[in-house]
DNA sequence: TACCAGGTGGAGT
DNA sequence: ACTCCACATGGT
């Protein structure tokens, strides 16, 4: 980075949330969002909509970002990004974590743990690209269709581009989505660009819509089941009662909570029962904490 | 080299 | 309703 592009950002601000740096890495960078990226000196530089924001965390474990110098409503948009106005440590506290010690510890382990809001049509383009993948390779999925795609951000440093909108990605072939390291995933992206162009209000109302009904709109699309639409409803849609049981939580719910064997559809009918309208919630500590394993205690 | 990855949809029981 | 498996491709 020159120093031309550094001059193009507005003041660093205080966000008011104190974090540390591997809470903060969690929740930007642990399979919630696939856009922000950290550079050496531990400043992370995120995108969505056609929003940019850096973040960074002071020596006393203060938040602060920063948008660019020309973006008005940039940081009020950041702030809704993060959902300050939400307070996360409260509703962490309502979950059953008195009479769930591994659920305790997990929480331990993640203080200050967050779920951003991101735009629903993106998160629904992330989460499509999702289906066994790695974190890291969801990412560059992701990273080549805006590349290539997407439309140059205002305010942008050099090269800079938002996620193609459906709309944009309608009008692409699906061999050429294919060129973005989709495979499989490509027919189902084309399929539901296709299906939504057809429908138009189509995706926002569905963001509006109560959780069952959303999930149950969300699971018309092709590839779209029950795992990608509870992602798309916990990351893009603030549900937070939405338990997205991926290979992860099966294992997590297996080892922590003894259900072996048991199926998808049964645990995350576990998850409801036990952990209650914050779910989701629950299942982003148990999701980080599971990662974060050491490898050879977690196959 | 095998096995795994923030799964889904379709075919065959 | 449940089980099995193809689907693409890179990481570990």
């Amino acid at each position: 980075m020159n120093s031309a592009e550094l001059s193009a950002w507005s003041p660093w601000t205080p966000l008011g949330v104190p974090l540390n740096p591997h809470v903060l890495a969690e929740t930007l960078d642990g399979g919630q969002a696939f856009r922000w990226r950290v550079d050496p000196n531990g400043t992370w530089t995120g995108q969505w909509a056609d929003q940019v924001a850096q973040l960074r965390l002071e020596s006393d474990g203060t938040l602060v970002g920063r948008v660019p110098s020309g973006s008005t409503a940039g940081l009020e948009a950041l702030r809704a990004y993060l959902r300050l106005d939400t307070d996360f440590a409260a509703l962490a506290d309502q979950l059953p974590w008195r009479t769930d010690a591994h659920l305790a510890a997990c929480l331990a382990a993640f203080p200050g743990l967050r779920l951003p809001r991101q735009p629903f049509g993106e998160t629904l383009l992330c989460f499509l690209c999702s289906a066994t993948k790695q974190i890291v390779q969801i990412k560059q999925m992701v990273a080549l269709l805006a590349e290539k795609y997407g439309a140059p951000l205002p305010h942008a440093d050099t090269g800079r581009h938002q996620l193609p909108t459906w709309a944009e990605l309608a009008q692409i072939p699906e061999a050429a989505l294919r060129g973005c390291l989709l495979g499989f995933r490509a027919r189902y992206i084309k399929g539901t660009a296709a299906y939504l162009a057809a429908r138009p209000g189509w995706l926002e109302e569905t963001e509006h819509l109560p959780y069952p009904a959303a999930k149950a709109r969300l699971m018309d699309l092709p590839g779209v089941g029950e795992k990608v639409a509870d992602c798309v409803l916990l990351f893009g849609a603030g549900q937070l009662e939405a338990f997205p049981v991926d290979t992860w939580i099966l294992k997590a719910l297996a080892r922590r909570y003894g259900l072996n064997g048991w199926t998808p559809a049964q645990v995350a009918q576990f998850g409801r029962a036990h952990f209650g309208n914050l779910a989701g919630l629950a299942q982003q500590y148990l999701f980080a904490w599971e990662r974060d394993q050491p490898r050879e205690f977690n196959r």
